[in-house]
DNA sequence: TTTTATATGTTAACACTGTCAACACTGAGC
DNA sequence: GCTCAGTGTTGACAGTGTTAACATATAAAA
């Protein structure tokens, strides 16, 4: 019952609302400690509302990681600029690491274990997948134009995506919270790390 | 009440029972459902006999991912051959893979989502440094050796760690199912790329 | 316009879960 | 033999995901 919508039965748009109320709550609380029925509480409906719009909790949890993933891939297109070099590469893969410290708990979703045979929810792979594209595009270009060394652009691809997401995750789950470092010029320099090892020439992006 | 140790009252050894029991039970269904009452049930003990021994089931799953690091810790160490050279790497890092392959739900639990704040135990933490510890000393002997660049050992083994997690994550949860190449030789190559990043000279490690 | 069907929402219930309080047994040390 | 801490048990509470049965509102069909 809705009251400040004048007390009409339908909600609305409970979807959205769900949507948006589970970002909240697993910005405030944690991924982990997500629940349904919370959700409901939160937007002003039955406890079983939430079922006529997602077959079950999982469901819910794979469309939350999908938007994750395509505002990912958003923003680390956003980060490709015309003219590609290097610097192109620690841009796009700084992009990455802004996401995953703006919204851990949705990254930790979109990665974690929380989502089990992700493989069976083809949008979700195919949302994950365009992330990992605007990668894809860069490393082939990265050969194309001579700065990355004449391996298969789909294996250095992912050898930069696992080195970012390896970085994403040990920043999030707190394991570089004693560093002396500054954590941005820390995490500008792994990138940079990793690209040397997929570059042509023996690089040292001036970190 | 065990039935099979002739009617005692007390069980013996609750605490390993649990653990061995748990490490069962999440490599049949996952660390996500894994229940304490389950657990009880398996080891035939009531449900709250548990708490006799675990403060809560934070600390159960706490201890089984300090088991986990203290093992993959162990393994690592014994890939470390006498003599050190960009090879040596590699083995670590393959070592450090098959432990993710052969333990994933552990991986998980250790790395994971599921254990919230982290630092807050102590015995967790060390047990965790202890296997970078093992990179550690790695990247200090490869900069003496000269094989390495010289930059600040700790930043290469955070280097080196976050990509073999990056890589161990990512093939967890199923990012690596389709690939054409076979796997170990995918992930051989990824290290190696890894490892070059970080080398003095653009060496190319046979992949 | 009336009827009908479908989408949406609700209540009640089931089987779980983690956790606590109160009680009971066991075994070691005085 | 008595005490008492360690260990185990029962019963309960609040919370969860999920289903079935029922109710309403809106859109399509008559």
């Amino acid at each position: 019952m809705t009251q400040d919508k004048n007390n009409q039965y339908h909600h609305g748009d409970v979807p959205t609302a769900l949507m948006a109320a589970a970002l909240l709550r697993i910005k405030q609380d944690g991924v982990e400690k997500l629940s349904l029925r919370a959700l409901a509480r939160d937007i002003g409906v039955s406890q079983t509302a939430p079922y006529r719009h997602f077959k079950d909790k999982r469901c819910l949890l794979v469309e939350l990681a999908r938007s994750g993933f395509a505002e990912l891939a958003k923003r680390q297109q956003q980060a490709v600029p015309a003219e590609f070099n290097l610097k192109t590469l620690i841009a796009v893969g700084i992009a990455y690491l802004e996401f995953a410290k703006e919204f851990p708990e949705q990254y930790k979703l979109m990665f974690g274990t929380k989502i089990e045979n992700r493989c069976e929810h083809a949008g979700l792979m195919e949302s994950s997948m365009k992330s990992f594209e605007v990668i894809l595009n860069l490393a082939i270009k990265g050969v194309e134009s001579g700065f990355l060394i004449e391996k298969e652009p789909a294996h250095m691809a992912r050898c930069l995506w696992s080195n970012v997401h390896g970085l994403a995750s040990l920043l999030i789950d707190g394991f570089y919270n004693n560093l002396e470092t500054d954590i941005d010029d820390f995490l500008r320099q792994q990138i940079a790390f990793n690209i040397r090892g997929i570059s042509k020439d023996l690089v040292d992006l001036d970190y």
